[in-house]
DNA sequence: CGGTAGAATATTTTT
DNA sequence: TATTCTACCG
């Protein structure tokens, strides 16, 4: 350990940061502000107990991402230049959880070896249920009710709790939505089932594991000494229940978050955990960071502003001392077209003096996105969309993952429906069904039923059975690796599944994509086990489970103008923001509107979005927006009314608004072009990549085996004609039809 | 059973 | 507009 590194380093803190670092014992409440210097402030204090002798292996810090939880494990190793900085236990309450539970898993009836389920999967499961029971999927819409699921497991509300519960039953009375607890039960009985576990049931299990089992959960009090929270006022109910149990014995629990900066309610977070924080522990320690670093005084003026409108709240002033700088800009367009084309145009100046990645454009809603990157790419300006689906909400990497979680979890029938006829294998939807049915029945796993007798039971056509032994073969043929290493179970993998087969098959721009980011999986996965140095798929699985990821923020210091939501900027800033669309409806939304809370939440939002700029804030609104095919009219949102006098406004509305034609143009790729692309590809040439001969042998999928008689790539585009073994003689075209080579 | 075309429908934020 | 669902035909 390196005490002058540390002293170093204290020198460059406040008076109220420094205490916040150095006071170590008992409840803590660190209530930083938008610029405050939190992370140090964290980096710090960790790197503080650890010089104090405390083992990081004592020390259990949750961050909001884990890739924080990274960047900040690396920085507490460089400033204590302690290699066990590594064993603080440190990461997303969901993944941290996820590691304690699949240790305890027994003591809560689940096998150690469960698999995750996402959103997706959970949804899909849902979806089939409502189908099932033949619901009006009006009254019962998936989404709708796998919200309502979610809520009430972040209330501590589980299937079994909910039946008991009168006043919700009565509650789906009034909304004619009494099925509800038979979905809710049901989805319940297939995650356990499947030994598979959402997002919530990572929190909710854990609480459960602690409420019921004193030992464990004091095992855990005493290898938790010290915890630390960040980003608390976006924390949930479980949440802060289980840091009540964890924290119950020691109360060394260290809270930091900015209750202003809340904005996740709609996932169960509630501000009222960190303000009620104080109430439930006595003598708790708080600290203010009052101070921001970041922004200019006029920017820290406006949101100081706004905020004020705000009822629930904990009193601070932020100040800056930084210079006044330029005044917010305010300009009103015309439409959203105009909005997006002049952003661009305003950034295309700015650029000559400025680097790109200064500059971020936040938006509301992502579709918002859309009008600005036309702007932006017919300047030739480069950006970067952050959002959208990160690598492994692909398709292709799901179903790859697919194999790769049932290959862990074999009981994991969402995985295993996911590719159970895909490739397609002949098992279409009516064998599917009758087949999910019979396993609800027995209360078995798919996986269970295919591999038992009871299989006999159900009256299948030898056809349909003879397809379901196959794909019961190429499971246990990948079962039976598990224990080899990773190398060979991603050689089988390519190998069986036959994804690689059908999208190399068909190789379209798109397929080809596909390929790459399977290789890219692939890799990692490799990467992944040499790194850890041991069989290690559960734990990759788990990794990518929990991995949220989405794009890397200027990974490469490559420079491109960032365009993302508020939601996605919490955290980060830049020296010149623009924000887009702050119009009635749009921001705050509709939806929230109804609400006071809404409206504070969304208020809260601006708030982030203002607090996200170094020096120059630029936002617009428009009078009418594009919206669902069609334009419609739209007014200035009242928040800038709050902070009106604060202003610099601009109205640039002219009906008659063109948008200039450009040096750069280059079309937007719609999906309706990106089709046209694709089968004009299909229709260019193409030729077989295996050098087809006269003479060889092949076997075809429909016509069997035959011998190619010719092969003409005279027009480009390759045929073979085939004398098949019934004597048949066939021309094929190479890209279309599926055959292998014999000889 | 599998693939596709055209209709129907939904639009906030995401660990 | 973008995505998901449905109906139909090979």
């Amino acid at each position: 350990m390196n005490q002058n590194s540390l002293q170093i380093n204290y020198s460059n803190l406040n008076a109220q940061q420094k205490q916040a670092v150095q006071h170590i014992e008992g409840p803590i409440m660190i209530i930083a502000g938008p610029g405050s210097g939190k992370t140090r402030v964290i980096t710090e204090r960790i790197a503080y107990l650890i010089s104090t002798n405390i083992n990081p292996g004592n020390i259990l810090a949750l961050t909001f991402t884990n890739k924080a939880a990274n960047e900040m494990k690396k920085r507490i190793h460089e400033i204590t230049q302690n290699q066990e900085a590594y064993s603080i236990w440190m990461g997303t309450f969901h993944s941290i959880f996820a590691k304690i539970l699949r240790k305890e898993a027994h003591i809560i009836q689940y096998q150690n070896n469960f698999t995750i389920y996402d959103n997706e999967d959970s949804l899909k499961i849902i979806r089939r249920i409502i189908k099932d029971k033949k619901l009006d999927k009006e009254v019962y819409q998936a989404k709708y009710i796998f919200s309502r699921i979610s809520i009430m497991k972040n209330q501590l509300i589980d299937h079994k709790e909910y039946k008991k519960n009168e006043e919700l039953i009565n509650y789906d009375k009034i909304n004619k939505r009494t099925e509800f607890i038979n979905i809710f039960n049901e989805y319940s009985n297939i995650c356990h089932q499947s030994n598979c576990m959402d997002f919530d049931d990572l929190l909710l299990n854990t609480y459960y594991l602690f409420r019921d089992n004193p030992e464990i959960l004091e095992k855990y009090q005493v290898l938790f000494k010290y915890i630390l929270i960040d980003e608390y006022q976006d924390t949930n109910k479980v949440q802060d229940k289980i840091i009540k149990q964890l924290g119950e014995k020691y109360k060394n629990i260290c809270i930091v978050g900015d209750d202003s900066q809340s904005i996740y309610s709609f996932r169960g977070a509630n501000v009222k955990n960190m303000l009620n924080f104080k109430f439930f522990y006595k003598n708790v320690q708080e600290f203010k960071l009052e101070q921001n670093y970041r922004s200019t005084k006029n920017i820290v003026t406006v949101a100081n502003t706004l905020i004020s409108n705000n009822k629930e709240k904990i009193d601070k002033t932020i100040f800056s001392s930084k210079e006044n700088g330029e005044k917010i800009q305010l300009i009103e367009y015309y439409n959203d077209r105009e909005e997006g084309d002049r952003t661009a145009s305003i950034i295309e100046k700015s650029i000559q003096h400025t680097k790109k990645s200064e500059h971020a454009i936040l938006y509301r809603t992502n579709s918002q996105s859309k009008v600005v990157e036309d702007g932006l790419r017919k300047r030739g300006i480069k950006y970067k969309i952050f959002g959208g689906l990160s690598f492994y909400q692909r398709k292709e990497i799901k179903d790859i993952m697919a194999f790769l979680k049932l290959i862990v979890n074999h009981n994991d029938d969402e995985s295993l429906l996911r590719i159970i006829n895909y490739p397609t294998r002949g098992i279409g939807n009516t064998t599917i069904t009758k087949i999910r049915q019979h396993a609800v029945n027995k209360r078995k796993s798919i996986w269970n039923l295919l591999n038992s007798k009871e299989l006999d039971e159900i009256n299948f056509t030898k056809n349909t059975k003879n397809k379901l032994i196959i794909f019961k073969n190429i499971l246990e043929d990948l079962f039976d690796v598990i224990n080899e290493n990773i190398f060979k179970i991603i050689e089988l993998l390519e190998e069986k599944t036959g994804i690689i087969k059908k999208l190399e098959a068909d190789p379209t721009e798109d397929n080809i994509n596909k390929l790459k980011n399977i290789g890219e999986l692939f890799n990692s996965i490799k990467l992944f086990s040499v790194r850890k140095n041991k069989n290690t798929l559960i734990d990759f699985i788990n990794e990518v489970s929990l991995d949220e990821s989405k794009e890397e923020v200027n990974l490469n210091k490559e420079e491109y103008v960032s365009l993302m939501t508020i939601h996605q900027s919490k955290g980060l800033e830049f020296s010149h923001i623009y924000i887009l669309g702050v119009e009635n409806g749009l921001f705050p939304s509709e939806r929230s509107i109804k609400t006071l809370k809404g409206v504070e939440e969304e208020r809260r939002l601006f708030y982030v979005a203002i607090t996200r700029a170094i020096k120059t804030i630029t936002i617009s609104y428009t009078l009418n927006r594009f919206q669902f095919g069609t334009m419609i009219k739209s007014t200035k949102s009242f928040f800038l009314d709050e902070i009106d006098n604060h202003l610099q406004k601009t109205y640039s509305p002219r009906n008659n608004y063109t948008i200039p034609k450009n040096r750069y143009f280059k079309k937007p790729v719609t999906p309706k072009l990106k089709n046209q692309r694709l089968k004009k590809i299909k229709k260019e040439k193409y030729k077989d990549h295996r050098n087809l001969e006269i003479g060889q042998k092949i076997t075809h999928n429909i016509f069997g085996k035959g011998e190619i008689q010719m092969v003409d790539n005279s027009d480009g585009n390759e045929k073979i004609t085939v004398l098949f073994s019934n004597n048949e003689r066939k021309i094929l075209l190479t890209k279309f039809a599926k055959f292998e080579i014999i000889s």
